[in-house]
DNA sequence: TTGAAAGCGGTACCAG
DNA sequence: CTGGTACCGCTTTCAA
């Protein structure tokens, strides 16, 4: 194993030198740099991580905490996810995979071995059972969700309440009095995941605000899942013309099936649905939809932890603006 | 921050000693012990992870090289990376993220840093060009996916050339004669994606044993490439009666659009599925389909690199025996 | 059964 | 602009 003390010795200088021309923290003559970084090349040098850690105080290591629920919708998932890594990478961090499995233990684990400097947690619920931890870890974090109550944890997420109020607008704006919700996965609700409410709330102010008719329910995300949604939604009021479909795990299956019935879209049905522009433009009829900002997200997310660890910054929550793009599926 | 020496303190021991009883490596007393863990426990004591790596040459991290193409199943991706996660935490490990971005100097960097002790590499091509790094790099290594020439370096993964041939022959013994085959999208066989050609060769080569007629295109991810794969497929011998789908992504799509071209599913067009089981089903009929075993091959990943972990090891291909299931889509 | 102490490979302070 | 060196927290050998 080459170390830096082989460095300095090849390079004809001290280890403080070379550390100090890897780390810039100090001036070093052009020269000396020179010699030292040819040297480190054609040593093949790489700084032992574990070495840097314990005199630094510095992993370099961001803790990502992700969900893996079937019930979830792992492309989305995943843009987040290559996202980070992408941004986290390109400013020199690594990104430490962990499960929500690990519960506020392996969050304390991770910071209290020194695995990691940060953290960043998504799927966040409502009432987050993992926020007194975090707050008492006092480590930067972010939060990719928002919590009823963020502590001064920092949060980022898009304004998923703005996102029900733009989908109702949109379709009342177009004349539809009457409008069903396909929400997320019951599991969803159930264990009080953040943006599905908060959806939600935008969604039932909006349609009361402007005095529309609307049902809405959950939808369990298979063929059979949807089918169940739209017999019980259409029977509940067979009136509906509009469809908001907050569920991109079963998107194809509901267009499938609406059109399955004889029900022309957007004729007969409107189509909005709340997913990455990918996706709404991948089915048989490009949707008009209001964008899920997975990389935005993601991005931000790792901005914010890193200006985090390059000192005291103020907590924040920040919610990106829904935008709806109008496509062929509402008329 | 608590330390091992402020354990030692609190227990009346020697630094060295909690050391042994966190490792077991040393006979301890049964009552040093007990005030040991309690000490642990009343200081909420947890090891330093960089001093610990630098110490023993251990870091308790693997990392995990991912793909993150938008045109591969992120679906069954999530479910190899939860497994994995899972079954490396149960072992003491961490997983660390990379992606395929990174290249060979970042596998060289992870390990020549000393950041992880072993590979998981996932994503392999026929001819992976990431094989020489790897090998030189003499760590425990595991590929998910077979390349063309893997040197010694251990493998794990579906039975891809035996899948092929197993869906033809469940076909063949219905009686169809006429079989098209729907694979992944054109990219996953442009970079030369090692599961793409070896379930095609299986196909192939049964499909001429058996004396069949077949043709077989890629499909592009999305609605139109579904529409264009039929058009282009029923064009070319409009006596096909069977479809094998060895593409997650547009399952649903070509399912919906089978149906809206009039065509009974299994009575006119019999279809097989290459796909997790949870995702066969969720459709509106329920497919016969090969499974794609994500669990057990992470959980195999991670097992043998453990083993690899704890001493040498011969190299081996492993490679798991498809299973068919059949259920309503084929007659 | 336990303790003392020499590293592991860097960082950063103190000197010059 | 550069060098010497104490120290980061743990593992493990040597000694008792």
């Amino acid at each position: 194993m080459v170390t830096i003390t082989d460095v300095a010795r090849a390079a004809g200088v001290s280890p403080s030198t070379v550390s100090y021309v890897l780390s810039g923290k100090r001036a070093i003559s052009l020269e000396t740099q020179r010699r030292v970084q040819q040297s480190i090349r054609r040593l093949g040098y790489h700084p032992n991580a574990g070495a840097r850690a314990l005199a630094s105080s510095r992993t370099n290591v961001i803790a990502l905490v992700i969900p893996f629920r079937v019930d979830l919708n792992m492309p989305v998932v995943m843009q987040f996810v290559a996202t980070m890594v992408s941004a986290a990478r390109a400013h020199g961090q690594d990104l430490l995979l962990l499960t929500k499995d690990e519960g506020p233990a392996g969050l304390r684990r991770v910071v209290g071995s020194a695995i990691a400097d940060a953290l960043i947690v998504m799927d966040v619920e409502a009432a987050e059972p993992r926020i007194p931890v975090l707050a008492s870890l006092r480590r930067p974090t972010v939060l990719v969700g928002v919590p009823d109550e963020p502590q001064a944890l920092t949060c980022v997420d898009l304004d998923f309440v703005a996102a029900g109020t733009l989908t109702v607008n949109h379709l009342a704006d177009l004349g539809h009095r009457h409008i069903a919700l396909l929400g997320p996965s019951p599991t969803v609700y159930e264990r009080g995941t953040s943006y599905a409410g908060r959806f939600l709330r935008g969604f039932n102010e909006t349609v009361a605000a402007r005095g529309l008719h609307a049902v809405s329910h959950p939808c369990v995300p298979s063929y059979p899942g949807v089918r169940a949604f739209l017999d019980l939604t259409l029977r509940a009021d067979p009136s509906i013309t509009a469809i908001v479909a907050h569920n991109e795990a079963v998107l194809g299956a509901l267009l499938s099936e609406v059109r399955h019935r004889g029900l022309d879209i957007p004729r007969d049905i409107a189509v909005v649905a709340v997913c990455p522009d990918d996706i709404a433009m991948a089915q048989f009829i490009a949707l008009t939809s209001v964008t899920i900002p997975a990389a935005d997200l993601g991005t931000l997310a790792v901005e914010m932890t890193l200006r985090q660890l390059d000192g005291p910054v103020l907590p924040e929550i920040r919610l990106l603006s829904p935008r709806l793009t109008r496509r062929e599926s509402t008329a």
